[in-house]
DNA sequence: AATATGTGCAACCGCGATAAC
DNA sequence: CGTTATCGCGGTTGCACATAT
């Protein structure tokens, strides 16, 4: 159809919003309810178009805005949740009371985005990596079952598990101060460092390597939540 | 200390859906 | 039933601040 835009009037004020204007929306909206966006700003007294006045209502002045940080477990929600829905930020942020669609575009494009772009090509790497173990393995021993080779490589493709890795992971860091301790990427790159599939000097590598095999989310992320209590023993690690 | 570059976030824009006329 | 107005959503932009050089 093609609309023509709402603040294509003149006069109309853009840009940040000053305290005063702010004032003016939340006394306005808390004694009439907002109404016709359209008309409330004449109402209002606002020099500000209907769409911007709606805009900064429900982003920011919004009572039940819950402001600050997200949490690991909100960051997971949403993680988990773009799986299923995409880029449906409005029904995201339905499932995340008190944050606005916008404020968790926001926290996907600028954090979690990077981190299942690492975890893609953690996860690509190791594709290639456990492709080229079982290539030689095959080699070593071609009555070695495709389907099982399968199995082993879906439970590393498994893109939400991995973002709940990489949260996990970071959660380990955060809890430890100690220099000592190998950041996620030499954890998860050991080869950049030269350093083989075997024995990469990460503590409970096997057990690490087993879950993934397995495909049991649950029990590798108690055995994320055991590394984190025992972040402290983590100073044993080799230098990296 | 000055400048360049990166990051985070608020706000804007355009479009589709839908209600109202 | 077609046209128009409004709302709500997702993509994008631009600015302020932080960090690196």
């Amino acid at each position: 159809m093609g609309r023509a835009p709402c603040c294509e009037k003149m006069g109309m004020k853009k840009g940040p919003w000053s305290s005063e204007e702010d004032q003016i929306l939340i006394s306005y909206i808390q004694q009439n309810g907002h109404g016709n966006w359209r008309a409330l700003p004449k109402l209002a007294g606002l020099l500000r178009c209907g769409k911007s006045c709606r805009l900064r209502w429900i982003n920011y002045l919004r009572p039940d805005i819950k402001r600050g940080n997200f949490s690991g477990e909100e960051e997971e929600t949403i993680i988990q949740l773009h799986q299923q829905l995409g880029n449906r930020w409005a029904a995201i942020a339905a499932k995340l009371p008190g944050r606005t669609d916008n404020e968790i575009k926001n926290v996907w494009h600028t954090h979690l985005k990077k981190k299942l772009k690492n975890c893609d090509q953690f996860t690509h790497d190791q594709v290639r990596k456990e492709s080229n173990v079982k290539m030689q393995v095959d080699a070593e021993n071609p009555r070695n079952s495709p389907q099982h080779s399968a199995s082993e490589l879906s439970s590393v493709t498994d893109s939400s598990a991995m973002a709940r890795r990489i949260i996990k992971s970071e959660q380990v860091l955060e809890s430890s101060e100690s220099s000592k301790i190998p950041k996620i990427d030499e954890i998860f790159w050991p080869e950049e460092l030269g350093l083989d599939n075997e024995n990469t000097g990460f503590p409970g590598i096997e057990e690490f390597q087993k879950f993934q095999e397995s495909g049991d989310v649950d029990a590798e992320m108690d055995f994320w939540d055991n590394l984190l209590s025992g972040a402290g023993e983590l100073q044993d690690l080799p230098d990296f």
